[in-house]
DNA sequence: ATTTTATGTCAGCCTTGTTGACTTTCCAAG
DNA sequence: CTTGGAAAGTCAACAAGGCTGACATAAAAT
């Protein structure tokens, strides 16, 4: 911000903001986000999932207990596309959903033991590869990377993200 | 890489190796993701076009006369797919689909005129969000953005990736 | 002359998204 | 207590964009 405010582009302080730049941030963007999803989809594959049931199962992880329309605001989809999701982790023995107490008509959203256990694969999976990024790029990289990313979201995003960033349940 | 190298976790040092940083990185990725690609969608949503049309229109435009197979290859999809939306663009007249001259079995495809504008449009949108972003974290940030995005990608993926960072067509 | 390569195309399938219409359950306001 | 509306679930139909398999053609390579 200082250098954006100080007038016109002294040097190479705005270099970083040329279109080549922007440019390569997109394709970075494209290729990392493909490999970031391949591993998860490798273990899904064959199995009667994909990245939808990935998407609720890793949610429903990260926040047990959360309604049906918490859920449908993360995700982003409608909710016959989720249901569709839901219902065939229920069925399938790793989703549970439990009738609210206080108001019976949201269901709670539970991985039973089974559900857990995928999930740990998957994330598992996923973990690995940050975690080999993470130290290949060193501690203030990924500091970069992650104010970067936050920045990049609109508002609803980042208002979701950092609602998940600190509290479990 | 110094860190990493020099014993067991001192201190903070290793912070940021945590299955906590880990998985918000993992959904930082997810939220950004979801935000980079809201705009071009935006755009093409009403056109009878979506995300894997605007993926080939950016590499055609990113390497004008590229081959097919070339492009299947960045695209990472089967020939059948990509197919369908060159058909469409062509028929559409965004693209130029020119018989090899040296191996007449190629074609070489450009962005016609009415392609370079749509790609504009699409990459306008994109790179202002890229570009808000880049400036806000500062270019420090940047640099440890693609230094992360970078190591996440598997080895072919940055190989297509760095091949395309320097020369144009 | 034969094989391989590059491309295109048809048909059919799957996943995952969409809308629209409708029902059931239940809280809450009248 | 009745009724309105919210939360959830379901059915049907459709679209985009992946996939496989099979096949056709032209041209290069052997």
């Amino acid at each position: 911000m200082a250098q954006a405010t100080g007038g016109p582009a002294s040097g190479e302080t705005l270099l970083f903001l040329t279109d080549e730049q922007l440019r390569k941030g997109i394709e970075a963007m494209f290729f990392a986000y493909r490999s970031f999803t391949a591993d998860p989809d490798r273990i899904l594959e064959g199995m009667d999932y994909g990245r939808a049931h990935h998407r609720a199962i890793h949610f429903i992880h990260r926040s047990p207990g959360t309604t049906v329309n918490n859920l449908l605001a993360i995700l982003g989809v409608t909710k016959q596309s989720l249901n569709r999701v839901l219902r065939a982790l229920i069925g399938d023995g790793l989703v549970e959903s439990r009738v609210g107490r206080q108001d019976k008509r949201e269901r709670h959203l539970h991985l039973t033991a089974k559900g857990e256990g995928l999930e740990r694969a998957l994330s598992d999976a996923q973990r690995a590869r940050m975690r080999a990024a993470y130290r290949a790029a060193g501690p203030e990289a990924v500091q970069g990377f992650r104010q970067v990313l936050e920045a990049m979201m609109d508002a609803e995003a980042r208002r979701q993200y950092q609602s998940l960033k600190e509290g479990g349940a």
